[in-house]
DNA sequence: TATTGTTATACTCTATAACTATA
DNA sequence: TATAGTTATAGAGTATAACAATA
């Protein structure tokens, strides 16, 4: 040990400016809580961006892969090569639009909702760690507070039948 | 237009699961305040992760480069290029720490501290904006909540003077 | 002429390992 | 032996541009 002061370690919390920026905070309790679903669902093969994709597909809104892409935040060549590595692990399939030859219809197969299920037990619980800390009519109030600020930024999605 | 339904175009908020999901709705708030701040600073050739470091150094902690790393959550070999470039902008000093000289000890310029001024208002702007949309009570609500859900997860740095 | 999906490519970011100087 | 800082390098992730098929 090479301290000089009394009180040579502590904790970020105090003095640290950054806390106490609403923006800050969320950018870490995002990051930290996306890193904790990252390693959960790694002990069972998954990655939170292929749940989010098989999530998204589960709505049964006949979506194409841009539609995706535009709902996940994912660039179009990112989803390409996504959409190939989830349809090879058989949880996936892509049918042409017949009203729209350019256009694929993604499906989930039944392995790719039997993956969605146990995916998402997994995060569930990573969440509910998470929130533990505050009580359940906090936690309910965070959602909604959550849901109001994103109620316009949601992208729009073409789905056609 | 090549749609076939009556209904095509439609806001993702409403049959998208993920919606519902308190993790997937932080995430998605801190990234896309992450964007807008990234946004606002490039105005001023400035970066999000620089403000982080220039907010850290304000806080007078005599934090070394790997204080840095661990408490803004970046790799140390990360954290040497983002001095190296802030040092050639003129906005941050490295002195070495004469209690152990294979530390630096990180320091504001003046110069530093008048970017950090001026990219500290822009982040709140971009901040005011986003949280616009609720009623002041329940943004320090919010702040409040998400300090709780945060206070065990920040990190131990080590600051000696 | 515009759009979907695709490929190739470049660019950025991050992570790993090895080195030096100090402890 | 361990740590702070550094460098070089490999890897992952992302963005850009061009192309074929379809609208």
């Amino acid at each position: 040990m090479t301290q000089a002061t009394p009180t040579p370690t502590q904790s970020a919390g105090f003095g640290f400016p950054l806390v106490r920026r609403t923006g800050y905070l969320l950018n870490k309790a995002g990051s930290i809580l996306m890193e904790d679903a990252e390693r959960a669902l790694a002990e069972q093969g998954m990655r939170l961006r292929y749940f989010y994709v098989l999530a998204a597909l589960e709505s049964d809104l006949s979506l194409s892969q841009q539609d995706l892409s535009r709902l996940l935040h994912l660039d179009p060549t990112t989803m390409v090569a996504l959409v190939d590595e989830m349809e090879r692990a058989g949880q996936v399939e892509r049918r042409r639009n017949p009203s729209d030859r350019r256009r694929y219809i993604l499906r989930l197969t039944d392995d790719g909702r039997a993956a969605l299920e146990r995916a998402g037990r997994a995060v569930d619980a990573v969440e509910r760690d998470f929130l533990a800390a505050v009580p359940a009519e906090d936690r309910e109030r965070l959602r909604a507070l959550l849901g109001e600020l994103l109620a316009g930024r949601w992208p729009r999605v073409i789905a056609c039948e």
